[in-house]
DNA sequence: AATTTATGTCAGCCATATTGACTTATTTCG
DNA sequence: CGAAATAAGTCAATATGGCTGACATAAATT
């Protein structure tokens, strides 16, 4: 294997070359750690359910559609694809696969006749339970190793991230039971 | 539009049956608000970036990767594959086209010559902090309207939703500066 | 009656991930 | 030294999950 880059151009550096903090690497005024910690505990709290999903063949796109069509029954394709914020194309696949193996089931709107109206099936239910499980358990471990109120301090701090447009609406969503 | 599913099966609807609480929708043992928190919060968090990075015709994870090279400058591609959980080939593609279009450099290890060390270049690094402005901004947005400490506590939380295993390796990677 | 809305679908495309096998260069170890 | 292990890169094939744009149907609204 021959050497890459030998005559190096303009690369950052951590130091080291003795001329003080000319090249610091440090950005202060970014909150980084925080920035970073988001990344790494999503990347582990969304692959819990990854095994028991390959059990079905479905991937992450069935778990959302599952899990909010299971959390809010009779919900329709509009305010799903609000929530997802996805295409209709795209929510289209997973839901049909989801429908045609029994996890889900739509009726026609008994108001608004145009609607079809979502719900989970006894199966998907106990699916989307299942699925549901070791995340939340993964929340629990994490709250039982910290002070009181961390659990609200968490709620607090995730509902101010999201989009002020949409904030009302998660709250709606998430603090209902 | 024919009417679908006339013939209802079983389904699990929100009561007003009248027959009481024999068909709850709630999971009292399951935390589901805390789950959907972090898919809305990060649903928002992770969408900030997704017009600068349109600019250049890269998607997340050519941030992702960029992120973590800026951060670590002479990470190795080993140390990089544990942090971002993905394979050899899926990182090659993006790494390649991050090093072909001038925002990331390599270098072949002095101490091991078989390794490639990864750099940000100087566009890489501003790429990298104009990547991580919006998020920053957002982070520090939420901070600002919750009470004294709640960046710790923030901190603390999603450290702890860290596998057991790699809590240590991210407490290093995310707490060094 | 015309328009809008809710849904579904077609065709095609792109980004990002996977597995498994294999190569090369280099280091480490017996 | 020679064998084995390691770091990195690459190949081919495949899957998932996104996207756009266009179009169709049924039903509601104006």
């Amino acid at each position: 294997m021959a050497d890459i880059n030998s005559s190096s151009a303009k690369i950052r550096t951590a130091g080291q070359d003795g001329a003080g903090a000319a090249d610091d690497v440090r950005e202060p005024d970014l909150d980084f750690e925080l920035i970073e910690l988001l990344f790494f505990a999503y990347r582990d709290f969304v692959s819990d359910p990854d095994t028991i999903l390959a059990e079905y063949g479905f991937g992450r796109a069935h778990h959302r559609v599952l899990h909010f069509v299971n959390r809010n029954p009779g919900i329709t394709v509009t305010e799903l694809l609000d929530i997802l914020k996805i295409t209709k194309q795209s929510l289209g696949r997973v839901l049909k696969q989801l429908v045609e193996s029994g996890f889900i089931e739509q009726q026609t709107g008994s108001f608004d006749r145009r609607q079809r109206l979502l719900f989970a099936t006894t199966a998907g239910h106990d699916l989307a339970i299942r699925l549901a499980a070791p995340q939340s358990h993964r929340i629990l471990a994490a709250l039982e190793k910290l002070p009181a109120g961390s659990e609200a301090a968490a709620r607090d701090f995730l509902l101010q991230l999201v989009n002020d447009t949409e904030r009302a609406e998660v709250r709606r969503l998430t603090a209902k039971r």
